[in-house]
DNA sequence: GTGAAAGCGCTAACAG
DNA sequence: CTGTTAGCGCTTTCAC
């Protein structure tokens, strides 16, 4: 009875089927009010039974809103995953379907918003984007956006972050406390959030009285530059007893290297990442990081849009991160 | 001149403003021949001033065939993340637009498959689906499905996969050319292609001779899952020469447990990794690896997903994986 | 509770 | 080259 290649099954065939009008069955397919429970059994079996599965387009092309709300975000990033995955359940909670449209080398950003503008969806949450500020500017006069995990000026755009200066202020707090003064920043570069952390590091560093040029050394995001940056750091002598990376990420690259290099974390070196994406809790070596919600990010968000939507202004959110101790920091080496 | 919040403006709205006929609107925006240079350009102009962009969801339930192709994939691994970038190109290649969408912990097959279905795709990849027979059996009714990177005997549904088992013989060779004989595999549990590998690595080394039940230890997919089962490994003495993990992941928590127990790699022991994921190309410590080719692995899945739209056979494709000999396998130590 | 009718924004098949 | 006419599959009035 099961209608093969199925998915082509429509309402008004179900309606046949059941002998009822359409009408009807998108009642009952709803959920909505108005046909008594024996009806909207039978209807439901008799769809089931033939495969049906409600046109998803169709269905939003004639609801004068789409509820849909897009979110791009990159392949690459373990912590967008996180968002992502927090983003689809604080969507559901709110009655949303959600779109998303992934930013890889080879699909550019432009790329995956035409795909959130083409989908009509409501609205869009923008993951870390690299936009400049013309690109975003025309995107946000289309639909109401709200950009997370990187801050911006634009007054029509939502802004959902965590305070990345103070986020690293409190990794510099923690390192200082256990008695280091070498400490050295691995920069993640131009990505976002970059010169915030860069600027928290120098901030932080003079607060705790190291004014004099905090060594800030040039990462990036992934494995390998934190583990070429700390290359680099070891080769110039003078090795720290602390490192704050860029995230996660490059912490563990930055740890690969120091113990290539026959030292230990954290006797020797303390390391500090950044993110606290599941990949980090699932590390061997428990990273000492910097947390940034993704669970109260994604939140954030998603109530910030649909609040714009309704006309309200753009939420200006900046999350609290919290230092989440593990076991790369220690006091510093007593040699 | 810029509608605000546009999205909304419509195809009426640009011919009206354009002083033309909706229809020629429709032709100028999808490229169709049917309209002269001159109006084309005025009607482009028009349309990008007032920020119209055409609604996918009006388009493709218009249009009989939706050119619209599923993606299912885990947020958590990153191998599914170049295959989806990979899909991405080769869909559009082939003139396919493609939604993708998540599987997480908190979000199951079922309910990505769902929305796959919902949006009416022509057809559905599914990547490393754990689905049992009877469900997937459910889905291949529905729509044409090509099932990636796992094994699988639906006659109704196309395969695509590199030889788990020859991948594994591959590394296996390699070791056993290097003087290894005490080799250990850390399988993957239940994760898709685990059985294929730990029955590959059982084939491969009673071929090479080492019949007497080679050691294969209960792992998993994550770094922690690796570095857990490399702790048992050497707890139980008798520590292999050589290792084989289920992954890349996997493999990189072996070498972090290898480190930390003082030992090194491939000085002591020599690792071999499963996936070539671009997370592991990014190591530090250059992981010897068992390739799959995304891009091909993609190419083969739309090639024949397409094909079965078109009424094709199921695609049936057992692709060869390549071994890539990097830094963290070395010839045995002659202790 | 039910059925008829209108229309979401677009494309396709025609006549002009 | 242009305009008209039909729908795609669904939801949403509104009478019955």
């Amino acid at each position: 009875m099961v209608e093969k290649r199925g998915g082509r099954t429509t309402l008004v065939d179900v309606a046949q089927a059941a002998g009822v009008s359409r009408a009807l069955v998108s009642i009952v397919m709803r959920g909505a009010p108005g046909a008594s429970d024996e009806t909207r059994d039978r209807v439901l079996r008799i769809a089931d039974e033939m495969g049906y599965v409600p046109d998803q387009r169709a269905r939003k092309l004639r609801q004068s809103s789409s509820r849909l709300l897009g979110v791009t975000f990159e392949l690459r990033e373990p912590f967008h995953g996180d968002l992502v995955e927090e983003i689809y359940r604080a969507a559901a909670e709110a009655g949303y379907d959600v779109v998303i449209s992934a930013v890889a080398p080879s699909r550019s950003e432009s790329n995956a918003v035409d795909t959130v503008l083409r989908e009509r969806c409501e609205a869009a949450i923008l993951l870390g984007p690299r936009f400049d500020d013309i690109e975003l500017s025309t995107i946000v006069e289309r639909l109401p956006v709200v950009v997370v995990a990187r801050a911006g000026d634009d007054p029509r755009a939502g802004y959902v972050r965590s305070d990345d200066s103070a986020g690293i202020g409190l990794a510099v707090d923690h390192l200082v406390e256990l008695g280091h003064t070498a400490i050295v920043h691995i920069d993640g570069g131009d990505a976002p959030g970059a010169h915030e952390r860069r600027s928290g590091f120098r901030a932080a560093m003079s607060r705790r009285g190291f004014g004099a040029g905090p060594r800030v050394v040039p990462g990036g995001l992934g494995q390998i530059d934190g583990a070429r940056a700390m290359d680099a750091v070891l080769e110039g002598g003078d090795p720290p007893t602390a490192v704050i990376a860029f995230n996660d990420d490059c912490a563990t690259g930055v740890i690969d290297t120091i113990i290539r290099a026959g030292k230990t974390v954290p006797e020797d070196i303390s390391v500090v990442g950044y993110d606290d994406a599941r990949l980090a809790s699932g590390l061997r070596v428990p990273l000492t990081t910097v947390s940034q919600d993704a669970r109260q990010m994604a939140d954030d968000a998603v109530i910030g849009v649909l609040s714009m939507i309704d006309g309200g202004d753009p939420p200006a959110i900046v999350g609290r991160p919290r230092l989440v101790i593990r076991g790369t920091t220690a006091t510093r080496p007593t040699a």
